[in-house]
Formats: structure tokens, C-alpha cells, sequence
DNA sequence: AAAATACACTAACGGACGTTAGGTGAAAAG
DNA sequence: CTTTTCACCTAACGTCCGTTAGTGTATTTT
């Protein structure tokens, strides 16, 4: 077999980790075996070790990207003065794109985190925790200034997160409508439950 | 070790189901083992096979059950008239019960259909595709009726269903607001945002 | 009480898994 | 051009998995 192909500025780790999000997306991290990724990879299951210290490590990098963009675009958020609601908007919006134009990682990152090894494990669910929490502040915030009706905020922030991990569902379905009507509809719904 | 406890109007293979959910739930179907599941029995692994044919039957099980639940109150709810949106918010409380008080088997149910094996795999599928299609159908007739307001069904149902799996967190999380409580803010955000 | 059945055990199977060792040739660096 | 480094290969390791075979014992049925 011949090498792995790099897009010229990424290296071949990143071409690797790129196609395990795809498979860990379809089979779960537990059934996709490294035998299965190298097929996909175009190269012997032992190959790979050359580019990664285990399987453990790309399920790592995956769910810490994730979790990175999301942290940064928390801190800008946070860092804004303004209305409540237009930030939790803005936050879903995010959320929202992060799930179509970004699927594979971001699935991963939501429903196969629990793979993750320690210390991994306890530090990626300390930074959910704390994610969770400030997006509950904002919201609480909101409803302080009357922005936002009176409902309990961790409850929102679950419905949200959930509601938009439904994403999925849209992927898998045969007659998509388009991704931009999707969000509005996504934005009409959750928003709108939200106003007074 | 001894003979499996049944509550005498189970069967042993009951329990084993039951005990199988929990676990599925906790490991996720691939990564729990049936040595592990015999432990919880308390039994040897080997033993379980005096009640099962197989590790995929357990799967199919729970899946069954559910899917079997949630089908029967939709036919009952469709067989009423009435007000759709009080027929959305019906089939919701439905839901979210459901998630409170049989975690273990909807969460599997949920998440892990995705190893079910042929031909129930297939047959699962058609199932959730016409039950979703059955509830947006609820929620289009309530369009149509002017009782909720323009949106796309099909993006409605898919909020309602995986926001109502975000119960998971709740399960999760240390200080549980209470479970009537977390219903009403359930219901409060996803049929406000619904309503005009 | 005897016979049949149900349910547990131990032992072990074949296969898949993640991963390592050691070798080979091509690409990069000097 | 020579040397070094990188990226691949084949082979195989130890482990865990789901499951079967065969046996003994308690329970249920006759």
C-alpha cells in the first residue's frame, strides 16, 4: 500500500484522526477497531502506530478539539456586554453549526466521551460541567432582566444542548430540509420557548 | 454461587434483561461484557445461556420493549380527538416519564440500537421512522388547525425527542431539581415554543 | 420415591482485539 | 552520493470476548 495522503498542510495524525471521528460516528468507539480505520486509512492497523500512541489517543484529541472550540467561543461570548437572550441565540447558533458542518467530531465528542481514559475522563467532564453552568448563568441572567420567562436554567441549558445533539437525526434522514431553514426552525423553537 | 432471586412473578430471564439494561446503560452494549453482566446475576457467565441465546437477544429485548411501549400510546392518543397541542404535550409527558422512571431500558433503547442485529435492526428503524412520522403528523394537524405555530414538524419532533433524552444529564447531575418539577419546565419550553 | 427437568458449575473453543517487534525501502538531509 | 530518518510492511504477542460442551445437583413433576 502506498502512503498517507496529507492535504499539504496537515500531517498524516490529523488525516487519521479526521477519518476515526467518521468511524467512531458509525460504529461507536468500541465497535470501530483499528483494523477497520486502517482499511479507511488506506494502510496496515500497525502502521498507524507511527503517527499515534493508541486508540485511546484519538478518541483524546477528538473530544478535547471539540471541547476547545466550544470553551473559546464562551470566553468571546462572556466577554460581550448585551442582551441575554441574543447571546443564548448566538450560543445555539454556534452549537447549531458545529453540529452540521462539523458532525462527525462533535457526535463523537457527545456520545462517546464516557470511552475517554483517565485522567482524561475526569478532567473532560469537569470542563462539560463548568460549560454548563455558564451557559445556566447567562440564561439565569436573562431572567433576572426580565428577558427570559421564568423557568429553571439548568433545565434549559439540558433541553438545548439535547435538542441540538438532534441534529443527527436531520443527517441521518433521506429528505434534509436545507441546513439554514433547519437552524431558523431550531432558533424559532428553542428561542421561543424561552420568551415571556 | 447460588440460583438467580426472581420476585417470583418474573422469570430469571427477567432479571437478567433488567440487570443487562442497567448495565448496557452504564458501558454502552460493546463495551460491557457478559462476564461482567454474570457478575451482577451472580452467576457465572456461562450460566446466563441457560436463559438466553445470546448477548444480541438482550439488546433486542429492551429495544423491543420500549419501541413496543411508546407505539401502543401512540395508537391510543391518535384514537382520541381533540386539541393537538394538548395531544403533543400528552405524548411528551409520556416521554419524559418514561426517562424518569425507566431510565435504563429508554436510555439503552436510545442509544445503543445501533448494534442491534439484523433483521431487527431493520425493523427497528422502520419502527422509529413511522413514529416519527406519526408525531409530526400530530404536530402538522396542529399547524394546520392554527393551534401552533409555522414551523417545520419534522425539526419539532426531532427537539421534542432529544431534548426529552437529555434527562440523561439530569440523571446524572448531583443536586436534581425534582422530577415534577423538571417535567413542568420541560413542558413549559418545548409546547411554549410552540404555541403562536 | 422415581424420573424428568431446570439451573448451576468448570473448562475450553476459536476469533477478534489493541499493540509491539523487527525488518525494508523510499524520501530527506548532509 | 551517502547517511539518516521516516513511513510502511509482515508476523505475532497476550488478552478478552461470546459462546459451547459436558457434568453435577437441586427442584419440580409424575
Amino acid at each position: 500500500m502506498g502512503r498517507i495522503k496529507t492535504d499539504n498542510n496537515g500531517s498524516r495524525k490529523d488525516v487519521i484522526v479526521e477519518k476515526a471521528a467518521i468511524l467512531f460516528k458509525e460504529k461507536g468507539f468500541k465497535a470501530a477497531s483499528m483494523r477497520e480505520l486502517a482499511e479507511v486509512v488506506g494502510v496496515e492497523a500497525a502502521s498507524l502506530y507511527n503517527h499515534i500512541k493508541s486508540k485511546n489517543e484519538l478518541l483524546h484529541e477528538i473530544c478535547f478539539n471539540v471541547a476547545n472550540r466550544f470553551n473559546h467561543k464562551l470566553d468571546e461570548l462572556e466577554a460581550e456586554e448585551g442582551n441575554s437572550l441574543q447571546k443564548v441565540e448566538d450560543l445555539l447558533r454556534f452549537h447549531i453549526d458545529g453540529m452540521v458542518h462539523h458532525f462527525e467530531e462533535v457526535f463523537v465528542c457527545d456520545r462517546e466521551w464516557k470511552h475517554l481514559s483517565e485522567p482524561y475522563l475526569s478532567n473532560f467532564q469537569n470542563q462539560r460541567r463548568s460549560y454548563r453552568k455558564r451557559f445556566a448563568a447567562i440564561i439565569e441572567d436573562g431572567i433576572k432582566k426580565k428577558e427570559i420567562k421564568k423557568i429553571d436554567a439548568t433545565t434549559a441549558v439540558l433541553i438545548m444542548l439535547h435538542a441540538i445533539s438532534g441534529i443527527e437525526s436531520w443527517h441521518r434522514s433521506k429528505q434534509k430540509i436545507d441546513g439554514k431553514e433547519l437552524e431558523e426552525n431550531m432558533i424559532a423553537i428553542l428561542v421561543g420557548g424561552l420568551k415571556k
